[in-house]
DNA sequence: TTACTTACTTAATGTTCATTCAGCAAGAGG
DNA sequence: CCTCTTGCTGAATGAACATTAAGTAAGTAA
C-alpha cells in the first residue's frame, strides 16, 4: 500500500529519488479526494481519521492540518463533487441523469459516497442533512423543468395540475426518478449483476414521460388485471 | 426519562407499586422494539449500546445478556420485521406496496431503519450486507411476478424477452419500483412536506405497468422532444 | 429448604478515536 | 543569512465503546 516507508525520520543514507518526494501543488486535493474514496467505502461514521491519513501515508494530526475537524472534511468532500459536476438544465438534463447512471456503474466508490451519506445523513443530528435536503430540492426543481420540457407544450397544463396530495404529476415525477436513481444505487452496489442502472433508469424516465403525456383527468387508469 | 430510579439498589421504603416492577413476558422483545427504534434514529454504526441501555434504563451488559453483541441485536431486529410483516405475493402485491408507503408515512421510525441500514449495508463488511442482498434478491422475484400479473398474459411474453442488458423488461420494472421506494423513503425523511410516498409510488408502478403493456419491439419509443 | 433460571449490576479491560499542542523540517522570498 | 509559510510529526488527552467476568437479587420448581 505504501510506496515509500511512512515514517517521518528518513534513513539517513539516502534519499528516495524519483517518488514524490512532497508536491507544491496543493496538497488539500489529494486529501479531500483520499477522502471522498474512503468515505466511499466505509461511509461517514465508520470511517477514522486514521484510515484517511493512512492512505496518505500520514498522521490523522496531519489531516487534521488541512481541515479543522472530520466534519469539515466531510463538507468539504461534498462541496467538491458538487462544483466538479456541472448538470446540464433543461430538456437536455434526462438524457444526462441516464450517462450518469451508466458513469456511476463503472465508479463504486463515488457511488457508494453519495448513496450511503445520502441515506446516513436521514439520521439524528448528521452534519451533512442541509447540505442533502437543499441538494435534492435543488434537483427535484431541475428534474421538474426537464420533465416538463419533455412532454411537450401540449402536456404542460395537465402535469402541472396539483392532484390531491398537493403536489403537480410533474414534480412527483421527478421526485420519482431520482428516487429511483438513488434506489438503485443501493440495489447495485449490494449485487451489480442483479441491476443495470443505465437501462433501469431510462426504463423509469420513460414509462414516467409517457405517463404524462397520457393521462386525461382522473385517477390512476389502466385497469386493475384480477 | 426515567419512572424509576435506574439505580440497582430500591429505596428501603418502598417498592414503586403500579409501574412496571419488572415484566415476566419476555424482556427480549421489549429490548428488540427498543433497539429496532433507536437504530433507527441513529443508525447502526452511530448507536452505541449504551443509548439502547439508556432507554431501557438498564446498562449496556444488561442488553448483552440478551444478546451476545451488537451485530447479533442488529440481525435479530432485522428478522424480526420480516417475520413481522408478511408480503401478499401475486397481482395484490403492486397494491399492498402503494399501502406500505402509506403506512410508512406514519411511522418514520421503521423507514427510517430500513432507509438507513439498507444504504449503510452497502458499505464494506457490514454486518447486515447479505441479509439486505437475499432481501433485495427475494423481493425483486416477487414483484417481477406481480407485474408480470398485472399486465395480463397478452403482453407476458414480451416483458419476458431480455433485452440488450441481460434483463426483461419485467425483471427492470421490478427493480425500478423497489428503487423508487427505497429512494423516496430517503427524499421523505429529509422533506416530508415535499414527497407524498404513497402518490408517487403509485405514479411509478403505473407508468412501468403502461409501460410495458405499450412496448412493441426496438429500442426506446417516445419521440424526443428537442 | 434447595437448586435453578432469569435478569440484571458493577467493575474492569483494551480499543479506537477525534482533537490539541508544541515543535521540526524544508522550501520561498527578502 | 533570516524569516515566513506550508506541511507535517509525536505525544498526550480524554472520551466513547464493545465486550468480559463475576457477583447479586428475585422469582420458579422440586
Amino acid at each position: 500500500m505504501s510506496e515509500t516507508t511512512p515514517t517521518g525520520t528518513p534513513s539517513p543514507g539516502g534519499d528516495p529519488p524519483s517518488p514524490v518526494p512532497r508536491k507544491r501543488v496543493n496538497r488539500r486535493e489529494r486529501i479531500l479526494r483520499t477522502a471522498a474514496e474512503v468515505f466511499a467505502a466505509q461511509g461517514f461514521n465508520n470511517t477514522s481519521l486514521a484510515d484517511i491519513a493512512a492512505t496518505l501515508d500520514i498522521t490523522p494530526a496531519g489531516v487534521l492540518h488541512h481541515f479543522g475537524s472530520k466534519t469539515e472534511l466531510l463538507t468539504a468532500v461534498l462541496e467538491l463533487r458538487d462544483t466538479n459536476d456541472p448538470a446540464p438544465s433543461g430538456a437536455g438534463m434526462l438524457d444526462h441523469l441516464v450517462t450518469t447512471a451508466e458513469r456511476n456503474a463503472a465508479r463504486p466508490g463515488t457511488t457508494r459516497l453519495y448513496a450511503v451519506l445520502s441515506a446516513e445523513s436521514a439520521t439524528a443530528r448528521h452534519p451533512a442533512q442541509d447540505w442533502f435536503r437543499d441538494r435534492y430540492t435543488v434537483l427535484r426543481r431541475e428534474v421538474e423543468e426537464a420533465v416538463l420540457d419533455r412532454i411537450g407544450p401540449e402536456h404542460r397544463e395537465m402535469a402541472n395540475t396539483p392532484g390531491p396530495d398537493g403536489h403537480t404529476p410533474a414534480h412527483s415525477a421527478a421526485t420519482a426518478i431520482l428516487a429511483a436513481m438513488d434506489g438503485l444505487q443501493v440495489q447495485w452496489l449490494l449485487d451489480p449483476e442483479s441491476v443495470d442502472m443505465a437501462t433501469v433508469t431510462e426504463l423509469v424516465i420513460d414509462a414516467l414521460v409517457a405517463r404524462l403525456r397520457t393521462t386525461e383527468g382522473g385517477g390512476p387508469s389502466g385497469p386493475v388485471q384480477t
